[in-house]
DNA sequence: AACTATTTATAAGA
DNA sequence: TTCTTATAAATAGTT
């Protein structure tokens, strides 16, 4: 049951702490979930998993936004290719993503989405089901993106 | 009293609504807070207020992490001046804002900082006090920060 | 994963 | 607003 005396302090056992971490983490993700219906806002949170190295660090939440905007509408129109690229943020490598991410219909499952990607996000985008290879793409397409900001940024830098 | 009936919709009264956005608000702030500290990882949450059109867009924890990571440094060293200039992301812009930034010895208040910005990011970063204009000059170092990284990608995809 | 005793969050009301 | 309070929700420890 719930301790009285629980302190707020690093909990060293790992069993106990990745327990906590899992709970919690559901906690978090649906009380964030629910401030951004109740008040129509836009909320996103991302709790980092010590429990995945590869986890894929997100860019700002206009970033994700942007990216699984794009993501969606791929297979709407021929049309929209040129005006997304106009707009900007869609390398080569997201590109060359095209053919495998028009399979994509529906939309993302949040667990799934979790798991796949060792972290928690959630901007209200993400309900219904999708495969675990959509996932995957999803997953190199937002890590490509990344890639080629950071790139960007870098290089104008010099 | 906790309504058992309580539908998770959009609240059509704007009191009631930002009573309970600041409730929530609240309350989440103390989850992410709870969670980075218990499970020694990183958290971020980023709720927009609707009630300040302001509010700035973050970029993602890294950035604004690195971003108070300089910020804090700054009256540290002179030598380290350099370094950060090549270790990248600090634009003349924001280079103009080092004499201000000297008064800033401390860490920020997290409630100020809220208010301020129009916005809740919470990154176990901040702690303890700082003036308002402390504060204000923070913003507007973030705020340059935001601008640049904006103006260097969408020039490189021109 | 499920249970459950408690603490914590919080919707209404004052 | 801010506080109180009744109640629902979250969750630490346990099985």
């Amino acid at each position: 049951m719930a301790d009285k005396n629980m302190k707020v302090d690093y909990i060293a056992d790992d069993l106990k702490r990745k327990t906590t971490f899992n709970k919690r983490k559901h906690g978090i993700t649906k009380k964030i979930n629910e401030i951004t219906t109740l008040c129509g806002i836009d909320a996103c949170g991302i709790i980092y998993d010590e429990n995945n190295d590869g986890a894929t660090v997100y860019p700002s939440k206009k970033g994700v936004q942007m990216v699984l905007d794009k993501f969606k509408s791929f297979p709407e129109s021929e049309q929209r290719k040129g005006m997304l690229d106009h707009e900007g943020f869609l390398s080569q490598s997201i590109m060359k993503s095209k053919e495998k991410l028009k399979k994509l219909k529906g939309k993302s499952k949040k667990k799934k989405m979790n798991d796949l990607l060792g972290e928690f996000i959630y901007t209200g985008e993400f309900d219904g089901n999708v495969s675990e290879s959509d996932l995957e793409d999803l997953s190199s397409l937002i890590g490509d993106y990344r890639k080629e900001i950071d790139e960007r940024i870098e290089s104008s830098q010099t």
